[in-house]
DNA sequence: CCGCGGGTCAACCAAAAGGTTGATCTGCGT
DNA sequence: ACGCAGATCAACCTTTTGGTTGACCCGCGG
């Protein structure tokens, strides 16, 4: 049998092995390779798919130190910036905030697992991902699940991204300038997002919004 | 010859299986135990000095999810809460701010590694722990002596104080109530914190003070 | 004793944020 | 085709913050 070819991306040395002992426990699935940033788990699939070793999955960590992030790193390689067809994109993250959640799998992530999981879960959300299915941590899917059952304080993905910029203290001005909208527009999702988190002031909104792991912490 | 016996302290399997897998290549050291939180690890502790193999190394995570956090369980380990002479416990975590390497420091580590450290400086620090010495990443090291040269004005009681209630969204008057102050006041605190911070805006004041671990997150 | 820093307060002005109304455009489902 | 919700923007006004200056009191250490 051939079995499922995984690339690694995570920037440490540590989970990397962890991930590859782990896996290599398992039947039918080998790591093909590692990186340790974005730019590098680009430059290994365009490389393996070169040598007619195209991987399977590819296991991506979201937070990355200093270069390219995980969603930034997905959405590239479904762009198909490292040829297509462009292989699943699992991730595998510490943080289970909504703002995580949506961004991967608007990028397009076919899986969204916690660290914490225990092995055997890893192992069938990677079998799952290889077969074009997907695959979603039970923690995660029961908060996406939350989401559509529950609508009243539902934000939306632009409401939510502003919030990640807010937390980080940035002035409404800027705001607009990193999302390319007008200062109004901010102001405008603003209100909004008081009034879904019942509150009249944005430092309250962020309070409310890392207490309930709409976003995660600054 | 003996070998330096590890006990592994680290809520996600992932990582100790990495750990695991990273020091068995290397000779003369052994995983001894692992631990998924504090209070398992002072269990371990106890349980392995009561078989008369105690360990020699403690390899501790400071962020473990919900219970015991490192810090709280390296104290409770120098205290002797598992026996006596208590072993030398070496940090080995994702983030380095200022506070988290202090109070390390405090509780009586005897190291403070990064996870993105390549494999031979952890296997360095280990041995250097193992044989009652210290070791510091050099990224710790440099924001330590960094410190010393040029220390950041440390906030007082009361700004802190004013701090952790910003932190719950509340407007300066009624900052100024909670705190049998007047609102010009709150103001004057304010400003002193944002200088000391290196902000203009309470929102990035919550976000440095948080991420410096100056207050604990909303 | 005197300076110094922390804590308290006031008055004033400038800037940012909050709140309201109303409008256009888009995609989505019926 | 239609309504609806999300996203976008503008104009206007009020409230809150931010920034400055100056002042007073208190305790601690040289």
């Amino acid at each position: 049998m051939t079995g499922i070819r995984i690339l690694l991306v995570d920037d440490h040395p540590v989970v990397r092995a962890g991930l590859r002992a782990m896996l290599s426990d398992f039947e039918g699935i080998t790591v093909a390779a590692e990186a340790g940033g974005g730019a590098a788990a680009l430059a290994q699939l365009s490389r393996l798919r070169a040598l007619g070793e195209p991987v399977d999955v590819v296991l991506m960590d979201l937070q990355m130190g200093a270069g390219m992030d995980g969603v930034t790193a997905t959405e590239k390689i479904k762009a198909g910036a490292a040829g297509t067809p462009a292989p699943p994109v699992l991730i595998l993250t510490t943080y289970d905030s909504d703002a995580d959640i949506l961004a991967a799998v608007e990028a397009g992530a076919s899986g969204y697992m916690l660290k914490d999981a225990p092995p055997e879960h890893i192992r069938q959300a990677v079998l799952s991902a290889a077969a074009g299915g997907t695959a979603l941590a039970p923690e995660v899917a029961a908060r996406l699940m939350g989401r559509i059952r529950n609508p009243e304080p539902a934000l939306s993905g632009r409401e939510i991204e502003l919030l990640q910029l807010l937390s980080t203290g940035l002035p409404n001005r800027a705001i607009a300038r990193k999302l390319f909208i007008s200062e109004a527009t901010v102001k405008t999702h603003l209100v909004h997002i008081y009034g879904k988190l019942g509150v009249d002031n944005r430092t309250a909104a962020i309070s409310v919004a890392t207490q309930r792991r709409i976003i995660r912490p600054a």
